[in-house]
DNA sequence: ATCTTTAACGAAATCGCTTTCGGAGTCAAC
DNA sequence: GTTGACTCCGAAAGCGATTTCGTTAAAGAT
């Protein structure tokens, strides 16, 4: 067992080695018999093709790169185990690597991709974070690096992406709290150089538009995206005359500082004020009280990246027929509730 | 630019593949003149070596494995990118690569051991969450896979290593406790196959016995590794007649589930019932009040197991001269405080 | 002046697989 | 019986490095 290659099972079954390859790639100039005969024996064997030598020949590198998402030069993303468990389930199939990259900064990870593109050592990227105009597109473009993006951008018409439906996301939150029995119904929004936050303003927007809610510009709070961001946001929604009754909150991150705010102003989240967060994270359900939140599966969102993106790089799909929208759904906890009566 | 061999550069300079190839490896049968032009003009013509070449002429995958750690299938640990970010750092020096792995249970990941062992696509192995007990460590030396624990266990003398010393984390944790007056600590600890349970517990009980404490069974529960697991533990702890004082959580996780039954039981964490933590996670800065916790730099750790693994596999050193114990401090939040006046 | 070292380099095999090209058969058609 | 189409397979040239081995020339020893 110890170790075979193709020539062993070349001599073995008193072929050639060129045939047990095209046997092996099924190539439709080999007979089924001979195909079904080797693929027996390299199961018998336990054969398995040298990685190295093959991606020298074909040239292709079998190998997505997946660059971890930094935020202020943080990367302590809850959910990137998910995502990249998710991603290799897809690879698995057709022998493919994941492979780990780092970029702490826009800059730095710009250069990356041009050191990736002399290399050639990925066969293509995935990008996260988009931001509304993203530079990332174009310079991939350029560089001919295929690539899917988790999340869109200003101009992505042309580009490989998978995203969640922000806007349908957040106008079915809005519709929720309006549903509830809400009028007042803030926004904390997350900074708009990122995509998903205007697409989540944008969806807020539209609900209260279409019920004929007032869209004042004092309910719409931009805030970092973190505890603190959160927290100063609601600091400055509590200051209002008339404070809102229910907030829509761009990530649970940002919900629980929010949550904080509340607590210091002696204010129970869920009932005074309600709220909803974004991510569906674990530890939102930690919290007193247990807050609402928008989930969706970041298991099906990374093998679908990973799927999108191979079918990509072996020219199976163009770009543009790689466009694709997950949903998101309401996860009900402790924290969305009726408004009080005044 | 567009592309470079080896070939290439040899052709400019009017030397062999071999002479440039030597250069750049750094032999010492080829002279610091000719090194240094070699050197001069591969950064000016942008040379990067084909690694799939290199990788299949020296028979080395210049390429580590990480195997995500599961928790019951789940894959949400929030200190990934940390670890992963360090990781890569020591391997960019070295032009290796990071290969993402995922198993979802030990009997999996032994699977995918064997495959790799024959597939050699990966020059060594970073296995985590150790247990007491772990076959992983006697497999993995059968199969003659590098590999460096995160994490001991039983009988781990011939292994390579890099742990946090939780024994001294949970010894110092007590005695903090002990400083600060405490008289009745108990331990929430993990299950008993993890190695790292054991040696907090140890920490927790040596530090007691030195001073002469107590060491009531009572005070020491064993918990699942979650939130739920934390409440459950801490509403045995209060069912007692004289409930603990302090608590030492084997994680920030499992204190959070405890500050949740304090709650419940209308009990001000950090008051009546002061607790710390294990982790050092961001989140236990956004509980109510903040949680206080061990902590340790995971980028450290992730760098350190990469180059450990490095220095193995290029047999530098030998797995006993590589282990590596960090330690963990203390992070002073608002849930350790003297014990209230009786 | 001869012999042995030593330093520095080139030639060529090798790593294990892919892929193009061409050749050998078989069969039907004219 | 020649032609053509079709099926199936082998030979051989890569892919782009590494590494062993041998060679040359200069330096040092006697």
């Amino acid at each position: 067992m110890s170790y075979s290659s193709l020539k062993s099972i070349a001599k073995k079954l008193q072929i050639s080695e060129s045939t047990v390859s095209r046997a092996l790639n099924d190539y439709k100039d080999i007979s089924k018999t001979t195909k079904e005969l080797v693929n027996e024996t390299v199961l018998k064997m336990g054969y398995q093709p040298n990685v190295f030598a093959r991606r020298l020949a074909s040239g292709n590198a079998e190998c997505l790169g997946f660059i971890i998402p930094w935020r202020d030069g943080q990367l302590n993303d809850p959910f990137l185990g998910e995502l990249m468990a998710g991603m290799t389930s897809a690879l698995n199939i057709k022998g493919w690597d994941l492979k780990v990259l780092v970029a702490k900064s826009l800059e730095e990870e710009m250069q990356l991709f041009k050191k990736l593109s002399v290399s050639k050592s990925v066969s293509g990227l995935i990008i996260s974070r988009t931001l509304w105009n993203d530079k990332r597109f174009k310079l991939l473009k350029d560089l001919k690096i295929p690539f899917v993006a988790h999340g869109r951008s200003k101009s992505c018409d042309d580009s490989a992406w998978l995203d969640i439906d922000n806007e349908a996301a957040f106008y079915d939150m809005t519709n929720h709290f309006i549903s509830l029995g809400h009028k007042k119904i803030a926004h904390i929004g997350g900074p708009s150089i990122y995509n998903f936050s205007i697409q989540r303003e944008v969806g807020w927007r539209k609900a209260l538009l279409e019920k004929g809610l007032s869209v004042s510009s004092k309910y719409f709070q931009v805030a970092e995206l973190s505890f603190e961001g959160g927290m100063k946001a609601m600091n400055e929604l509590l200051k209002l005359k008339s404070p809102p009754t229910s907030v829509c909150c761009v990530s649970d991150t940002v919900a629980v500082g929010a949550m904080q705010s509340l607590r210091n102003h002696n204010i129970y989240p869920g009932k005074e004020i309600s709220l909803i967060g974004y991510d569906g994270l674990a530890l939102g359900a930690w919290m007193e009280p247990q807050l609402s939140t928008m989930e969706h599966s970041l298991q099906s969102v990374g093998r679908k990246l990973a799927e999108m993106l191979i079918k990509l790089v072996e020219g199976r799909k163009k770009p543009t027929e790689l466009q694709k929208l997950f949903s998101a759904s309401i996860l009900r906890r402790s924290t969305d509730n009726p408004p009080m009566a005044e």
